[in-house]
DNA sequence: ACAAATTACTTGCAAATAGCAAGTAACAAA
DNA sequence: TTTGTTACTTGCTATTTGCAAGTAATTTGT
């Protein structure tokens, strides 16, 4: 797969998901895109964990670089770019679930509380409902809104 | 469960993991307790990613106080002192083992490969090799050993 | 056609955090 | 009772974070 793996502080595996995503944002602008179905920087800075613009663009850039994103053209828009998942990307999306997971458990006032049924989904069979929200993510929609009801 | 739930960017469930455990630190400690069955500050420190004193000594109390690690003296040795995950952080070894998987697939050089059998099991049923895995850490072992065959 | 918005950034600077090197206090071993 | 070991802390510098402001390239409204 792709390109430089070096300058990683080791190839133990949880280190190298660590020096990709382990910070406190890269994986947010990942949920924004897959729970809420966001694409465009703008969409990104109105999270309600506020990225600083600088940070934002920083850790988009960087997020490309690393084969997580694409950045694509908006056709219909000239100003837009729109930023889509790649398959490292979507890939991703198991190891959300199991955040999930964890802070349903541990957070006492987790959100997590607002989609009981993804939640257990997730608990039965993470691999099967990620493969299913792979799918509709793809086509770019955002999974949470379905579980709303 | 437990202490304080705020101070929070939110309680997105996503956020809420990151906040705890999103640096590149603190999951590396849970691994060195999980993967290799440390326990005390200076094998902590013998870890191939280097760390800092000062920045392990901060994290080993961060997750202390995140209620991931419990600090108990060393009966035998008044100078040790013992490091042992609690549920909550025992609770994250799924997480961690989605890590593997994720590292595994990009990762060209992932030292999972040394461990291909385990990783297999984790594809196949993640929770039920994290249960079993829960138990031998329990009991103080490593679970990487067993895999390296 | 032209002015006003909108979008996606960049830049400058202060504050916080990371990380190296050098201590130090409490115990244990010889 | 000196010497070593363990688990830290402290001081200092370098990098990163994050706020506020600015800007360039469109697009929209009139």
């Amino acid at each position: 797969m792709g390109a430089r793996n070096s300058g990683l502080r080791s190839h133990c595996p949880v280190n190298y998901a660590l020096e990709i995503v382990g910070d406190r944002w890269a994986l947010l602008i990942v949920r924004d895109i897959v729970f809420r179905g966001k694409r465009t920087y703008g969409e990104f800075l109105s999270s309600e964990e506020g990225f600083a613009t600088n940070i934002l663009a920083s850790r988009l850039t960087a997020l490309v670089e690393a084969e997580i994103l694409r950045h694509d053209a908006d056709a219909a828009d000239g100003r837009k770019g729109v930023y889509v998942l790649t398959e490292k990307g979507l890939d991703l999306i198991p190891l959300l679930f199991e955040m999930v997971l964890w802070s349903a458990k541990y957070d006492s006032r987790s959100e997590a509380r607002r989609i009981p049924r993804l939640v257990d989904l997730i608990r039965k069979d993470n691999r099967k409902i990620s493969r299913k929200s792979m799918e509709k993510v793809v086509r770019g929609d955002a999974i949470v809104p379905e579980y709303l009801s």
